[in-house]
DNA sequence: CATGAATGAGACTTCATTCAT
DNA sequence: TATGAATGAAGTCTCATTCAT
């Protein structure tokens, strides 16, 4: 029956265009991938692109809210599912260097560039930012974590870490970020603890 | 005098094409960003703009060579000042603070964004990376600072700043930065002390 | 039927565009025609050439490669069907007036106009000039040319014709060349012969 | 006094955009040359060119329709110079050769390059096709040339001899053209004599 | 008067998007 | 519905010409 000829044809599509972009909008950036390159590596005509996304923007943004979106859900479960600050830390820690090693261009896409989309973001609460500070904040009611500006220490400990991500990309660290959760996890709660 | 208009104008053309361009680099991104776009906000004709770079990419590497090139000369003249692990962390954050506050496109083109481009300055050493990992190593020689792999130190270290200051920016944080080096400070340092 | 209508269109850009490109090649040069003009004259967009062509220098040197191969090729065989040096050099003539009369900008393109892309050619061996060379050396074995530098004899026939064309687009000559063959060609032999 | 050194710089400027001008168009074509090139070859700035020449199209003209009549007047005088035709036409092809082996630039940027310029002189007298003409006219009038149109026989003996350059341009002869005076000059007389 | 920076029109080319098939 | 050719707006860059110095 046709329908499940289209079906899977469909089901199909999809999954090989989100794929394509996110590789090539790692590697070139956004502006500089064109329909033509995600079409071709997709290997999908440029039109039928447009049934799936409105515009080139909205592929995007699509890629980049619903990932965000999926993996900050993860990332709070799994983190919430502990108790102790010190705990929470170190899951985030393990996480997402984990995502990292597991999913190196949507992490990159998602984490490590600076896309404007991401500001959109900000303000819903769907980034792994507001995690941070909020395990902080928890963590200093409990009085495990010291005091001081939620905000700075959780742009100390996200901003290590994705600064860790990005050196193991240019090459400065040569080993998995695996073998480095119980290292920067170490350093991180140090700093935190009270 | 006629000379001190020749010397206004002349003075005046390329700074003023490298400060639009920046802004907009900063606001837009390189490739968002068009030559009609900084020749309009330079109030220079287009072509004018080729005569001073021979492609709008040889002014986005120009303008991103030269200053990082001159901020981190400034930034290990200040930070080698001192002798102390310690006072040269201080240091370090203090200049990036005050780089961030006074110079905030700059700043935010050459440091905070993630560009393409800066993948050429890696090998180079002329990156305030670098910097960082030079004080940790030689703290970590004087016995002043733990150890531990210096590419994930240096990364705790740069990537709070970094992050500090992108949060600083999306909003978060809402005081001047320069209120906060102490703070900042005392917990990269807390972190790396023995 | 749809299929006409297909073939119609399909068939119809292309040559369209090639023959618009002719027209204003042999007019202005090539450097002096404008990617515009192409569209413009072919009814197409500007954009729609380059689905067809990487480059306007592309597409001349297609122009220009295709039907000199073409040509070069179809009057090597119209010649070497014929025995007899005096018939090959008449046979040559003819064709070459023949080629003028019906097709006029694309002989004039081809063969008049001294286009930089012509040298690539000097040495593949596709240009008429190889062919007359080859007809003056069998020529001379045979005993049917005089001796003589056959490069400076077939300058002597290839030249006397070229501008015979030229002279005749300027409007020396006023009669069709189809009918200046014999005497053309009487003159060439009378010249070649032993 | 300054009047001497501005004759004396007046005096050598000109010439030297003049022959800067012709390499430049004879090897890149006049499209494909810039007021720049010129400018930077005849070490003159680009506004100084335009105290000479009212604009590129002017300086290309001056430069062409100044020398061809020169060439003309100088070819007429030698030529004419004799009296019988067989006499003219080896003058004819040796000062040719003679122009050309001494002054190559010149010579193809007058006679060997097809330049839109040129069509204008078709009609004024002053191109060396129109001295063959009379060379024939009075030749066959004197009895020493064989009839036929006039026209035809002098494309045969310009285009013969243009084509001849034309070859020792592009390699496929290899000796000064001066050696191949007599050969070339017997050919044409043989084929034009009673 | 020479200089050469600036202008501005316009050339070539790219690419997101549309649309006939 | 998928395709991919066509569109057309917009981007980068060039260059003849002008003009302040």
């Amino acid at each position: 029956m046709q329908l499940i000829v289209d079906r899977a044809k469909y089901d199909t599509i999809l999954p090989r265009v989100m794929k394509a972009a996110l590789t090539l909008f790692v590697d070139k950036g956004i502006d500089g991938t064109t329909i033509k390159d995600i079409a071709k590596r997709a290997k999908v005509s440029e039109g039928a692109l447009y049934r799936h996304f409105a515009s080139k923007d909205e592929l995007a943004w699509h890629l980049f809210s619903t990932h965000l979106t999926d993996f900050t859900a993860c990332l709070t479960e799994e983190v919430f599912h502990h108790e102790s600050g010190e705990e929470r830390v170190r899951t985030f820690v393990a996480q997402c260097f984990k995502a990292f090693e597991e999913h190196q261009d949507l992490f990159t896409f998602l984490i490590l560039s600076e896309h404007r989309e991401l500001k959109k973001f900000q303000e819903t609460g769907t980034h792994p930012g507001h995690l941070v500070l909020r395990v902080i904040r928890e963590g200093q009611r409990a009085g495990e974590i010291k005091t001081g500006d939620p905000y700075i220490l959780g742009s100390l400990v996200l901003g290590g870490i994705i600064r860790t991500c990005v050196v193991r990309i240019y090459g400065g660290i040569t080993k998995s970020l695996k073998g480095c959760e119980r290292e920067v996890a170490d350093h991180l709660w140090g700093m935190l603890a009270k």
